[in-house]
DNA sequence: ATGAAAGCGCTAACAG
DNA sequence: CTGTTAGCGCTTTCAT
């Protein structure tokens, strides 16, 4: 029989086992360990160090059922396969830490039934709170949402109706002001390098603003190219290679995002392509990588960190307050565009 | 007065609300809800519907206490500020997706004490299993893993002690091959470049197993030069100019990891330094961004998603098992040098 | 195939 | 300042 086993065998410890070895009552024990209530110093250091020598660590389940308070907040997210989410977390982690919640992570993988499974598997947690990416919900998830009874943020986007709060930078926005500044700037034959991801509406919101704009300026998209999975850098390189052998034309292109715009990117300038001036390029997001590349990438800030401080806030400031604060907010980052150096000055 | 808090005051649904709705006994929903024991196809089919129509969510908190089950793994990791652990998580959810288990991360910024504080944390929740990050811990941090009754399972490295079980390649391996690698191709004058993180043990043994095979074939290090936070791409890049410029005769410049690699590489590119003729450069990890590079960065795989998922698996096995199998496993993966294009033939 | 009773380990509420 | 009592919502166990 392994260590493991006969530890799993032994009796797990509980306050009432700290209780008998410190004399002092289960009720006390737990205010004690709880920072709760007043307790004399004495009882306080005998449970302390009673608690310290049997290596009692609480049940936080027992003490959740009890009390009817969990301190985890679920964050569903749709990939880590990218920096953009783990970047988000970076942000919720940042403000959750001054607090006595917890982020717990699910990932839906852009489905939208694994995104209803997992929250429903969330819920029954019974946390503090929810922060969901995205606006789109089966009826099912979004019927559990609003039953909640806990503060429900949707993040990343807020191109349409929120359950609850939302945070965010409009997609639709964004393609359209990329597409202005490209227009404003000249640019006339212009190409879009995508994600195939039909479930990914925020990219597609991002595409459809930005064709609009174009529409609406008598322009049409000269060319589309769409890949999946692999290294979005190497996709991004391949794609423009490809993309630029069918159109001999084109003097933009716009990328879903940074990492295929950084991949396109280094290839025109082994191909020698004249950057900005004979073609121009921009991502989508804002990543750090950017600012390594040879020439900076122009792109539009997604605010990830941002987002993930500003929800899990809203999600802190419930938990605290008195309630009457802060629901159904609706904060919208503004989306800038940045230059960078591939696209020429208007 | 808000929805939320309506809603909130509403008494949150219990199998007892199932119960009465569907006239079916608490004991008899538990087990149509659990898929437990035989139950009639009719009872089952009245207890879903009533199930479905009012909404209602199980309490795990509760299932928990009663059952004394839990099925999540927290998962204790340093970072998610690079694509490392993402990939690990990545590994991990792949496995755990098919049993009934779910992953919690934890995050501890390279902090031995925040590392305590987050497995305290974890083990709180009773969890079913530990999945954590390197072989150093406090004294505390370890009792308490000792004692859990769980299996705990550390990852990434292998230089040293397990609790349990581990998963991960030799650092120490690592460095050497690398070194290894470089010496057999007639690299002698070589620099290196790594973060400033006295607590990254890994990076930390990766240094230390390089600079011993030097050290044994007569050669010393150069140069050394250390960044810490910011666009890692970028930091290489000027990582780079720095040490050239200080090191003119340097033939080698080994990475502690491939971003900052990368930004090397695009550096002597732009500087049309011939790489690999006079020049090699390596980093480590094996990220996929490598692939989209002007040419391929040597490196060495860090096995990032295969650790994670043996890492799960070990989790997962124990769960089903019979309790005898796997414990104390201790799973050394490969570190195989791939030489890509930036070091010459030997 | 279904139900009744007894707790899981902790905390709220009240008493002293 | 400390203790007692009664659950939290579910599952286990034992009847029927």
């Amino acid at each position: 029989m392994s260590d493991r086993q006969s530890q799993d065998s032994r009796h797990n410890l509980t306050l009432r086992d700290v209780s008998e070895a410190s004399g002092v009552s289960e009720m006390t024990v737990s205010r004690v360990l709880r920072n709760r209530g007043e307790v004399s110093d004495r009882t306080r250091a005998k449970v302390l160090e009673a608690a310290r020598q049997l290596g009692y660590v609480p049940n936080k389940i027992a003490g959740a059922l009890a009390s009817n308070r969990v301190n985890l907040v679920g964050v569903i997210i749709p990939s880590l396969s990218n920096m953009v989410f783990p970047e988000v977390m970076m942000g919720i982690s940042k403000v959750l830490d001054d607090t006595p919640l917890q982020p717990v992570v699910g990932v839906t993988e852009y489905q939208p039934e694994k995104e209803e499974e997992v929250i429903f598997e969330m819920l029954s947690w019974r946390p503090s709170g929810l922060i969901v990416a995205g606006l789109e919900h089966t009826p099912a998830a979004v019927a559990m949402m609003k039953n909640s009874g806990v503060p429900i943020v949707e993040i990343m986007d807020v191109d349409g109706d929120a359950i609850d709060a939302c945070v965010g930078i409009s997609h639709t926005r964004a393609g359209r002001e990329t597409a202005t500044e490209i227009l404003k700037r000249g640019y006339r034959n212009i190409g879009f390098l995508g994600t195939k991801m039909p479930l990914d509406h925020r990219a597609r919101k991002r595409f459809e603003g930005f064709r609009a704009v174009l529409q609406e300026s008598g322009v049409s998209l000269k060319a589309e190219e769409y890949y999946s999975g692999g290294s979005a850098l190497k996709k991004g390189r391949e794609m423009t290679r490809s993309i630029l052998a069918d159109n001999k034309d084109l003097d933009f292109l716009y990328y879903s995002n940074d990492m295929i715009g950084a991949g396109g990117l280094l290839y025109c300038i082994e191909e020698g392509l004249e950057v900005p001036g004979k073609m121009g390029l921009a991502g989508f997001n804002g990543v750090e990588l950017i600012e390594g590349l040879p020439i900076r990438l122009a792109t539009l800030d997604s605010c990830r960190t941002e987002i993930g401080k500003a929800a899990a806030q809203i999600i802190a400031d419930d938990i605290v307050g008195d309630g009457s604060s802060g629901q159904n907010q609706r904060i919208e980052l503004e989306p800038v565009f940045n230059p960078g150096d591939t696209v020429r000055a208007n």
